[in-house]
DNA sequence: TTGAAAATGGAGTTCATTATCATTTAGCTA
DNA sequence: TAGCTAAATGATAATGAACTCCATTTTCAA
């Protein structure tokens, strides 16, 4: 995954730093959805000279790729999620204890797909986020 | 719908004052996604005494019970989406033109209900944003 | 090797959101 | 209906995430 995001910097005519390896090689090992900070503390734990500025670019620049993902789930963070390890996935979130948990339905995907082009539109990304209680909280 | 409002203050032991009242019906009556200063903006033109303050906790407590909820779309403002009026509806936003188009289908719904269900997951209400290239942008 | 263009990083700016607090108001009680 | 008390208001200040600036450093093609 860091390779692809090698192909991306040549193809754009940008530059290979040691920073930006840094920075999607942490990324891409997270499995989690980071936040700019998040990130920002576990890169310097390697790499202490490591600058916010350069982190908030190169996920940018992973985001501008699609390589990553800008995702909001109502805590005033952007969080960014990593496309190109786990796929596509959508979000069930538990309104109580903040749980996150992943899932996937094709149905869901294709519904949506042709919805869409019912309306003319052409579909890149989508977002679908389930907000309620979790099995341990709707008790 | 203002009715609806009235009755949600009164089994909360709140005051039912002037200003929550126009800045209800003010976002009751906009049926686009409202930001808050733009609500702030038509509620001033009215009443220019309100303050940002009290149009900021008004749409606060118009969300906890229900009849507003939070949206973002992108662009650094939460935006305002009146439940009440319309009923739940999705969206298809053009990454190009920003166009949003809403749109609503009962077998996704379902279909989600029934994925959250197999995750022991009660759900309450959900976001799903189709983003991608609208008819006039996708030629 | 070298020089021009791009990238870095620390600090600063911007702007939406949230908190503060003195003043006003709603609505209960006598 | 006048008075009282707690809640609400509104102007402004504080906060914090997102983004920018610019002097310095680094990449990489010639």
């Amino acid at each position: 995954m860091v390779e692809e995001f090698q192909k991306v910097l040549e193809s754009k005519g940008l530059k290979s730093t040691q920073q930006r390896h840094f920075i999607a090689e942490t990324f891409f090992k997270t499995n989690t959805h980071v936040s700019l900070d998040e990130l920002l503390k576990k890169v310097k734990r390697k790499t202490p000279n490591i600058g916010y500025a350069t982190v908030f670019r190169t996920m940018k620049l992973l985001t501008e790729t699609g390589l990553a993902m800008e995702r909001q789930f109502g805590d005033g963070q952007t969080r960014f999620e990593n496309l190109h390890q786990d796929g596509h996935h959508d979000h069930l979130i538990c309104i109580k204890c903040a749980k996150i948990v992943e899932f996937q339905n094709q149905m869901i995907e294709d519904l949506q797909a042709e919805t869409a082009k019912n309306f003319g539109f052409k579909v890149v990304r989508h977002k679908l986020e389930l907000y309620g209680y979790c099995a341990d909280c709707n008790s």
